[in-house]
DNA sequence: CTATATAATTAGGAAAGCCTAAACATGTCG
DNA sequence: CGACATGTTTAGGCTTTCCTAATTATATAG
């Protein structure tokens, strides 16, 4: 079983591949995880010499699959963590990225599991990024579809939508049904009153959204 | 800020202090956690050094009432996620304390405010002891009323008790309300059907209560 | 093609926690 | 009272992960 410290490195690795469509810098990682540049060179040898990484002295780091597999396992309890605390637990998007961070090497699969039924299975992140499978080495295609799924209330005056309450708890859902919104339904905002609150027409009925839920239904636009 | 490894021994050397009702001894401290008698020595000395333990060499230790104060801190949050694992979550209850015990040390204040406000601020965990609220050094009177809770599946044939739906969760206290079963009601067990399920006399009428269900009722017994 | 800026690595060392083996206290039993 | 079993501490060492300072490799601009 990997170690806290070398899955917040194979993290940070599978993170700066994906934004470099390329190796990732030991000088990146460093600043990333802030630490000394001959503190990552070391531990990238560390990696190295377990299988994780496939490196070249003085040219980068990149994933080898086994690598990719338990960063892409982090990776998604870190997702199934964050959509947890702020979908049921309600708790700020941002505050809830970092304690995700933490809480993500401790939890065990079993608690993950159990949380990620309570929520009945989300595939997407409160952030709109899909949620992963362990699967190796992210696809273009998976890559391409980040940020598909945006809240409600980012959708702009005119636009219209459809809704995908796929992250949500059943608390949430039973709030929104008792609005009239149910999921794949299409939408089309009316008017944005402000601070995320906002006027939208579902099934030609005009509904008033508030503002903490309409940032919590993530709909997939399809432009004005 | 302390951190994990010295809120680990903080937690032994409370639970020590209270079984002994007198000083934890080097060998039980080391036998709890797992380490040997001499690791334990140096650290004994850090945590006298930060003013957390009284130590005298070769005759034990106990808690100042800054180390009192960490420990119940640390105590709580543990009984706090493991209600949350236990009633939320419905995680095996042998299992729920392990993995709070590993997350006890990640998790934040807030979050865990937020999972006490989400629970409806449970006062007695699943196994049946009060939850502690970061008082210093805990009195003979919260020891005796460890216990003073039990599930309801544990009351015996024709026993009498007061339901406490302490520290259920709003989808837990739904399911109750709706087999006629509320906070502070009297109630009587009248067959045992085996593996904790049982039917009972609640406000004159008879109920049928589940396996599941009922281990996670807490009554207050009156005896038969 | 060389001088130089930038990036990465080596060298050497520190702190935290753990270990085993050996020395040392303490209380008890004859 | 003293010897011994038991429990505790000292001594010395190991691993992990980090650091700074100095060195070396690479890429680029003139």
């Amino acid at each position: 079983m990997t170690n806290e410290r070398i899955e917040e490195y194979l993290e940070t690795i599978l993170y700066l591949t994906n934004k470099n469509k390329g190796p990732a810098k030991t000088n990146q990682i460093a600043e990333e995880l802030k630490l000394s540049p001959p503190s990552v060179t070391e531990m990238i040898r560390k990696l190295f010499g377990s299988g994780y990484i496939k490196y070249t002295p003085y040219h980068g780091v990149t994933l080898t699959p086994k690598g990719c597999t338990e960063a892409m396992r982090i990776k998604r309890r870190h997702q199934l963590l964050e959509t947890f605390l702020v979908d049921v637990l309600d708790l700020d998007p941002k505050f809830a990225h970092a304690e995700a961070c933490e809480m993500e090497h401790s939890i065990s699969e079993t608690t993950l599991e159990k949380m990620c039924a309570y929520m009945g299975h989300p595939e997407i992140c409160p952030d709109g990024n899909p949620i992963g499978h362990g699967e190796c080495c992210p696809t273009e295609a998976l890559n391409a579809s980040y940020r598909d799924y945006i809240p409600l209330s980012e959708l702009k005056e005119g636009e219209q939508g459809t809704i995908k309450i796929i992250s949500l708890t059943r608390e949430i859902k039973d709030r929104l049904s008792s609005i009239g919104l149910i999921p794949d339904q299409e939408i089309q905002v009316k008017r944005k009153l402000g601070q995320g609150t906002l006027s939208i027409t579902a099934m030609g009925t005009e509904v008033a959204v508030g503002k903490n839920i309409a940032s919590k239904i993530m709909v997939q636009s399809h432009g004005a």
